[in-house]
RNA sequence: GGAGGGGUUCCAGAGCGGUCAAAUGGGGCGGGCUGUAAACCCGUUGACUUCGGUCUUCGAAAGUUCGAAUCUUUCCCCCUCCA
């Protein structure tokens, strides 16, 4: 089998593929362009297109030439795949700030010196907004046929469930096929990686291009990944796991990964780390901790750099071991102003937009969680006093894991 | 078009004139145990509070009543069955 296509495998990437021996085959013989496309309905991505970003980042390792597609043709039209209602359309000038955005991110993932690895960044609108109506039914729709596009998943389920599927979005499928065609053409991209929702969109690009123009190209799926607790990857109470400082400090994304549940550290360490597969096996009965560390540094150091990760670390252990006033920890600044009118407790909690509801805080309070200097703090009157401050700053703590430095300026 | 069922706090789902800020489960949050894990146990889960209470919530509006999530009317939205 092909270097690429076993890593991808023994990764644990792999789901499903048109015509694995045939791709295999191809892999060994030249190096290829393959792609992904990324959905621009958010302003950034979050860790549920992680597992995508990584297959990108394999094929780059492999020599062969990553494709990034940015949806901004489709996104105007809403994939019906694992939705049951129809989207919210986004309006134009969203789009193209969701897309500028994205792209932004996925360099820190692809970025790379080699030119012949560098990333292809594409926009679908490009050329799905010339596309000539009558031209386009003629040359594309006839290849496709109404009974098979009735029997896809994704338009079967919104059928059966009675939800209206807008001639719009039915015509999502043929987009996405299309859009294989174009970059087949154009870039001879032959291979399309997706997560297994996007198979059926998929094959029908495989498909088209085998009619249209009778060349053979690809397609390869990842698995849903699913957590030992069985909840979904990158969803949490609090919000979205996102790959953008803006969303989410480099701190909240390092302590994301730190807290892994035991049973998913070396499945995440396959996926979402480059580390070599015979070195996490050789790993693999190290202190757990230590694993979950390290990959939290890898994932960090990937996305927010090598910098951002080591300050995350010593915050991390700042935070969580003795009582060291911790100077890495996130910082909110409090005005000599607002200190002079003697905050209390509560108020400080507030003023720093740690909390939004008294109430809540008061409960923190009697549930022993608020800390300061590592003391457990009883009284929701108590004022700020400057012994409090060391040198004009004090750790302030929300329960076990959110601590602060609260810094007087 | 005809006949029914329903919209309740983050979710599911009880309540069907006062004792309802609303059962129960899930989730969240906090505490305990531990390893910043899992499991388990306990507490908590509308806002404000001088901790006595006060204010705002049960699809929307109006009404009946001393008193409404619960009754009436109109409106909006869902679902099931029949044609």
């Amino acid at each position: 089998m092909n270097k690429f296509l076993k890593e991808f495998k023994d990764r644990g990437f792999f789901y499903q593929c048109t015509n694995e021996e045939e791709l295999s085959n191809l892999l060994n013989k030249e190096k290829i362009k393959g792609y992904i496309g990324f959905d621009c309905t958010a302003e950034s991505l979050h860790v549920g297109s992680l597992l995508q970003i990584m297959c990108l980042r394999l094929l780059q390792r492999y020599g062969h030439r990553p494709i990034v597609l940015l949806g901004g043709g489709t996104t105007r039209i809403g994939d019906p795949s694992g939705k049951d209602k129809t989207r919210n359309i986004l309006s134009e000038k969203e789009i193209e700030k969701n897309i500028k955005n994205i792209e932004k991110i996925l360099k820190n993932f692809l970025g790379t010196k080699d030119p012949k690895t560098k990333p292809i960044f594409v926009n679908n609108y490009s050329w799905l907004k010339n596309l000539n109506y009558i031209s386009f039914l003629r040359d594309i729709g006839k290849h496709f046929t109404i009974n098979k596009m009735l029997s896809f998943d994704s338009v079967k389920t919104r059928l059966e469930r009675e939800q209206s599927l807008s001639y719009m979005e039915f015509n999502y499928m043929i987009l996405q096929a299309y859009d294989f065609l174009e970059l087949n053409n154009k870039k001879d991209c032959i291979l399309q990686i997706g997560g297994s929702d996007q198979w059926g969109n998929i094959v029908n690009g495989v498909e088209l291009i085998k009619r249209y123009s009778n060349k053979h190209v690809y397609g390869l799926t990842t698995p849903l990944i699913t957590l030992a607790s069985g909840a979904k990857m990158g969803k949490t109470e609090s919000g979205a796991i996102w790959l953008d400082e803006k969303f989410m400090s480099a701190y909240e994304y390092w302590q994301f990964w730190r807290n892994t549940d035991d049973r998913d550290v070396i499945k995440f360490l396959k996926f979402f780390t480059d580390i070599d597969l015979n070195e996490i096996n050789a790993l693999k009965d190290n202190d757990i901790n230590q694993l979950k560390i390290l990959l939290a540094n890898k994932t960090t150091t990937m996305l927010h750099g090598e910098k951002a990760a080591l300050k995350s670390e010593k915050a991390a252990q700042e935070a969580f071991s003795g009582s060291l006033l911790g100077s890495n920890l996130p910082t909110v600044k409090i005005t000599t102003k607002d200190f002079n009118k003697k905050i209390d407790i509560i108020y400080l909690l507030i003023l720093a937009k740690l909390e939004t509801s008294k109430s809540e805080i008061r409960r923190l309070i009697k549930g022993n969680a608020i800390k300061i200097n590592d003391k457990v703090i009883s009284d929701e009157k108590l004022i700020l006093t400057s012994e409090m401050f060391k040198e004009n700053y004090l750790k302030l703590s929300i329960g076990k894991k959110r601590h602060f430095k609260i810094e007087l300026s």
